[in-house]
DNA sequence: CCGTGTAGAGACAACGTTGTCGAACACCAT
DNA sequence: ATGGTGTTCGACAACGTTGTCTCTACACGG
C-alpha cells in the first residue's frame, strides 16, 4: 500500500480510501491510485484487513464432514462450498471419520485462523465444549446429526421415518421377517435408523428378533458376511435392511454370491450409484445430501448475519425410490 | 495475550514466549502463564501471528477442483485434506465446473488470503496469469491436467496409454469397429484419451472413422443419447470405449434399453462405483485418484519447503479392471 | 474582505502478535 | 570489591490495514 501510494504521489491511507470504494476522493487521484495499483500488482491482505476492521469477519467457514471421499459427505460439501460462493465466503473442510478427535483437532485449527461459522457432522460424543466456539462468536450448525449437550441449530434427515416406510412397505408385501444391518451404533443416524426399523415392526404386531438384528457393522466387507451369515441359517430371513450406503452394498455382494438377489426383498438407506443399473435395481431410502448441505449453509449464514432466536433442528424428507429389490415378495405370498 | 499476561503478573511479551515454548522463561513464571492462559481460555490469533512473522506463512493451502461432488475429485481432496493434516494445515477447496472465470475468482480469493499454494485442476485456458501468484511467493502444483502458457509441477494420469491399452485389448478380442465417447474437447484429458483411442486403431492398421467417434459429450444423458443412435445406425460398432465416468454410465444405459449389454463390448475411462456388479461387470481403466492427490499434495509440500528444481511432471499409472464388458469378443469372432 | 463551511487529504493510533534490544539481576572468577 | 557473563524479563517497534482526528485549501455568502 506504501509502495502504491507513492508511486501516485499519494499517502497510503488514500489509497485504502480507494481500494475500499470509500467516498471523498477526488476523480483524479481515484484514477492514479488505481493505475498504480494495476502497474504494481498490488492486491490487499485480508488477515491484516480483518485485524483492524471492527466486524473482525474473515469471510470463511469450516465444514468438519466424516468423510470428505464419501458420496455423501462430498454432496453436502459440494452444496456448502455453492451456497458460500455467492457470499464470496470460502470454505475449509476437513474428515472426521467418526473420531472425536479428529473432530476437535480440526475445529481447534479452524477457530484458530477465526472463521466466522463451523458447520459440523458430530461424531458421538457430548458437545457441551463447543460452547468455548460460541463464545468465541463462531456461528455453529450441526449436520446430518444433532448435537449432544448444547442446543444448536441442526439439519437432519429424517433418518427414523424413512426407515420405517420403507420397513413398512417390506411388510405390506408380506414379509414378516425383515432382518437389519446397521452402522455402529455410537452414530446418531444408526440409532435413529433403527429405532424406526423397531417402529415399523411393532406398528404391525411384528416383534424384533434379536437373531436377525445385526449392527456395529463398519463398511461393505463385515456386511457382506453378516448377510451371508443371516442368509444361510436355518431360519433365514426373506428381506434385509440395509442402514447405510456401504452396508447395502455388502448385502447386494452376498445376495450375487448366493444367487437370492431375486428372491430375497432389499431396501438400502441412502442411495448408491447405479443401483438402478443393477438387476435387480436396489430399493433405497434416498437422503437428499445437497439439500442439506444448503440448508445448513443457508442457516450458518443467517446465525453469522446476527439472527439470535433459539436453535430450531430442521427435517429434510427421504424419498423412498422403489426399484425391484424392495417389492420383491416372499416365497409364501407369490 | 495483555489480559493473560495481567492475570499472571507478567507483561504480554512473557506470555507470547510461553505460548511459542521460546526458551528462557523461568519454570515458575511459565506455570503460571499457562495457568491464566487455561483460566481465561487463551487462544493466539493465528492471522496476528503469520502477519508479524517473518516467514509469512499461514499453514493454509487451496485446491480448485472441477467438481467436489464427482467422486473422482472428491478422492483427490479426501488425499489432499489427509497429507495436509501431517503437517497441521488446513485446506480450502473450491468448485471450478470446468469455468476459467470461476477458476480465477477460486484463486484470487484463496490468494487474498495468503494461502501457501494452490493445487489446481485446470479449466482449458491459457494460465501464465498464474505466474503472479508465484512471484508472489505461493507453490503452485497442477492436479490431473498440466497447466499450459506456464512452466508448472503436475500430476496426471496416463491417459493417453491407458486409453490405448484397453482399446488395444478390445482389437485383440476381435474388435474392428469400436466407437468412442468423448467429454468436451476444450479438456486436456479429453484430449489426450482421443489421442490415446487413436493410437490404438493406427497401431492395428485400422482407420479412425470419425463416424463412430462423438465429442463434447457433457454427460450421462447426451452419452446414452449418442450410443443409443450409434447403436441403432446401419453400420453399428460392435464395441464402445467411453472416455469419462459419467459417459460410461450413459453407455450402459443405453446398452440395457436395447438389450446389447452381452453383445457389445464396453470400456469405460474412470471407475464407476459398483462396476463389479453389474451384469455384465463393467470393465474400466481405473484412476488412482488418492495417489493422484496425495502425491501432488507431497509435492506442493516440498515446494513450499523451498525445493527449486525445475517443474516435472508426474504420471500416475491407471490400471484396466477387466470384470467382462471389456472382454466380449464381437458376434464374428466367437 | 472576512468568516464559515466543506471537501479532500494526511497523521496517527490501533488490531494481536513477534523480533530486537537493552535493563536488571544473579553468579562466578579474579 | 570489581568486572565479566549469563539468564530472565520487559519496552518498543513493526507487520498491513482501517478508524478517527486534524489540517489545508478552497468556495461561498454576507
Amino acid at each position: 500500500m506504501r509502495d502504491v501510494g507513492a508511486r501516485a504521489g499519494v499517502s497510503f491511507k488514500t489509497v485504502s480510501r480507494v481500494v475500499n470504494g470509500e467516498p471523498g476522493v477526488s476523480p483524479d487521484l481515484t484514477r492514479r491510485v488505481q493505475a498504480a495499483v494495476a502497474e504494481l500488482g498490488y492486491r490487499p491482505d485480508q488477515a491484516a484487513s480483518t485485524l483492524r476492521r471492527g466486524d473482525r469477519r474473515t469471510s470463511t467457514i469450516g465444514a468438519v464432514l466424516t468423510d470428505l471421499g464419501n458420496p455423501f459427505s462430498a454432496l453436502v460439501h459440494r452444496a456448502i462450498v455453492d451456497v458460500a460462493r455467492e457470499r464470496d465466503v470460502v470454505v475449509l473442510a476437513a474428515s472426521s471419520d467418526e473420531e472425536i478427535a479428529r473432530e476437535r483437532d480440526a475445529i481447534a485449527a479452524f477457530s484458530a485462523r477465526s472463521v466466522d461459522g463451523l458447520l459440523v457432522m458430530a461424531t458421538d460424543a457430548d458437545h457441551a465444549w463447543l460452547d468455548e466456539e460460541r463464545v468465541r462468536g463462531v456461528a455453529i450448525v450441526m449436520i446430518d446429526r444433532p448435537a449432544r449437550g448444547i442446543d444448536l441449530d441442526a439439519v437432519v434427515s429424517d433418518n427414523r421415518e424413512g426407515t420405517a416406510r420403507a420397513v413398512s412397505q417390506l411388510i405390506r408385501r408380506g414379509h414378516r421377517r425383515i432382518a437389519y444391518l446397521g452402522d455402529l451404533r455410537t452414530i446418531h443416524t444408526a440409532r435413529e435408523r433403527l429405532a424406526g426399523y423397531e417402529d415399523a415392526l411393532t406398528a404391525a404386531g411384528i416383534g424384533v428378533d434379536p437373531a436377525i438384528v445385526r449392527l456395529d457393522l463398519r463398511g461393505g466387507e463385515p456386511a457382506r458376511a453378516a448377510a451371508m451369515e443371516l442368509l444361510t441359517s436355518s431360519t433365514p430371513p426373506t428381506a434385509i435392511f440395509a442402514g447405510q450406503n456401504l452396508l447395502t452394498v455388502g448385502a447386494v455382494r452376498a445376495l450375487r454370491e448366493l444367487g437370492l438377489h431375486h428372491e430375497i426383498g432389499l431396501i438400502g438407506f441412502d442411495d448408491i450409484e447405479l443401483g438402478d443399473l443393477l438387476e435387480p435395481g436396489v430399493t433405497v431410502v434416498a437422503q437428499d445430501a445437497g439439500e442439506i448441505g444448503r440448508r445448513a449453509a443457508q442457516q450458518l449464514f443467517r446465525r453469522i448475519d446476527g439472527e439470535t432466536s433459539a436453535a430450531r433442528q430442521r427435517v429434510v424428507a427421504t424419498r423412498l425410490l422403489p426399484r425391484g429389490s424392495g417389492e420383491i415378495a416372499p416365497r409364501s405370498a407369490r
